[in-house]
DNA sequence: GATGAATGAGACTTCATTCAT
DNA sequence: TATGAATGAAGTCTCATTCAT
């Protein structure tokens, strides 16, 4: 594993790699199969005995990477919506992000184009759904504003931290903590009066 | 006028309109500069007449849209760094995205085809700037975040809140206001010296 | 005149030396009429106003080229049918190629454009008629080669000269030399016993 | 077999033959790929299937034909410099010309093409090399001249020869003996003592 | 489990040419 | 004397896809 090759019966598994990993460098219009099947040294044919079109590739890239969405999603339907668990959805949200990292940049970088993928629909059910769980029923425009925000930063932030120095694991903790606060700035512990004017979040 | 005609003198605009759309609409890539000249009702030699290449009607849309960014941030580069001045960069950079909405939900859903299109590495430098305007010199990976969210927040805002419910005009609002904040959030008016931490942030 | 550039009244001229330039160095398809323009700092619609069509600036060019050919032709044909005629022959063709040698180059390596550009035709003639009048008209294959060969020699010599070393006027003498040894040879002065063998040539 | 190809249906073979007839014919720039597509029934995309590029199907056709020649070079290299050597890379040049008739052909009249064609240089370097091999290292300007115009005329020759009645066999024959004795005339056999120039270094 | 050969559609681009002004 | 705007035809090339082997 790693960058070694193993060649025998992971075809599949190394074609989704190869295009994945050119998928998400130069987006996927501008990919063409011909690329992925040469960096793997193989026929276009072959692709096509592994998937029945070039969007069965990106759409088995999802299955692989929707389940563990999936699975967050369903713990957090089933937690009390609590600040605590909000705080856990977005943390363990951000770590799934980080363990398909290609994939989400994939997303990202790609909109227009997922967008007509088949999975386009899919993948925002998803999103949708973890911003239900983050957001109070009732929340106002604002607080909606800021768990879609919070979305926002994890997605995003990944990726376009370039121009930030520093250490990526602390720019991920760095993210990962400002996601928290909108959400939990969005949700005010016991009552309204309370408005998040994160200035005075910052007083004693 | 209206339709049919106002066709002489003309064109180029007229082609720059309907590129944007469709490449706002579908994508760059999938946008063909047939559709563009049959939507036209011109020939593709007509735009080619106007245009050098495909990626030039990007360009030019670029061109006209980057001015008032170009102002603005001109504009910040004189301001002192003061609260009110990033509050208002921040309504100033709203109100650019608004002016030039088609144009910015291209370049944000097709980011890996921005990438290698020439105007790529221009916009990415105009985002860094702003983001140099609206955070301190010195601020502390968070607050840098903060920032980053904040721009992050005002060009996703405009497009995904597809799945929020309300007035258009209210949730521009709404994400305006949350984005303020982030960026107030990152510049405390008058931090104490403190622990190195931003830790106390949260503290009560 | 020489670099300068006089733009009144003579823009036909400077579309043909343009055009001649261009076309002797990349070639006739190769070179396009925008090429052309943009070097003149005119409009396509310019060169439209001067020629009919592409074909008619080189039919232009060759109409200038073609007279001091066929004087010599003309000549040639009234002179007797002498050793010295076909020495002279050869020396004035030598020159009228050379004055116009962007011409006769661009001919020379475009052979299989020039073949139907309506103008292959005459120039064939020309070059026909001046092989008939340096030949003998009983004369053997040999000696009709060995004309033909001067004829060749002198087309191409003027180009492919640059791998072989040396002063240019002083190559151009030696392919003169070579072309006057073949059509002197060619024609036997008295009786047929006589082979060329130039090594006898040189002795005084 | 060979190199190891020609399996099942010599599709590659067929466009060569189509393009270099059609190349021949009518010029580089001048045929397009439709037209070789189409005189063959099968679609463009198939052309591409076996070359890459247009330009790719001239290559293949040159390496090909190069072998010939590059044989010949090399058996030209190994031999002593005398008469028969030369007179012998003459007469199997000319034999390898005949070979492949229409590509040289091609080459000698789309030379504005084949300049810019990568096969070009290749093409020049060959000729170069055997005109080194035919004369002297330190002949005079005119004996180089001589022998370039032994190559002119065996290049040349081949397919100008139209306006010189005959038998082409006669004729080709006719043009190799001009060949032969300007190649000859040019390395005198034993030339006397003499001038200061080269001469003597052919004296024993 | 894969390849070799091919296709049909369509992409971007360039060209010579025209014509009203 | 020229230009601005446009066109129709064609060119080279690439792509996703298919299918017999």
């Amino acid at each position: 594993m790693g960058t070694g090759q193993a060649r025998r019966g992971n075809t599949r598994r190394r074609i989704q790699d190869a295009a994945l990993e050119l998928f998400s460098a130069h987006g996927y219009e501008k990919t063409s199969l011909r690329e992925i099947a040469e960096r793997l040294d193989v026929t276009k044919a072959a692709l096509y005995y592994h998937f029945k079109t070039k969007e069965d590739i990106v759409i088995g890239l999802f299955e692989d990477a929707a389940q563990p969405i999936d699975e967050l999603l369903a713990w957090g339907r089933e937690q009390p919506r609590t600040t605590e668990t909000r705080t856990e959805l977005v943390r363990r949200y951000a770590e799934a992000l980080r363990n398909a990292e290609s994939l989400f940049r994939f997303v990202h970088e790609n909109q227009a184009t997922v967008r007509d993928l088949s999975i386009g629909e899919i993948f925002k059910r998803r999103v949708r759904e973890l911003f239900d769980l983050l957001k109070d029923p009732d929340a106002e425009l604002v607080d909606q504003m800021r768990c879609l925000t919070a979305v926002h930063a994890l997605h995003a932030g990944q990726f376009t931290v370039q121009h930030v120095e520093g250490d990526p694991e602390e720019k991920r903790e760095a993210i990962l903590r400002v996601a928290t606060e909108l959400v939990t700035a969005a949700n005010p512990p016991h009552r309204r009066p309370a408005r998040p004017d994160s200035a005075q979040t910052e007083s004693p």
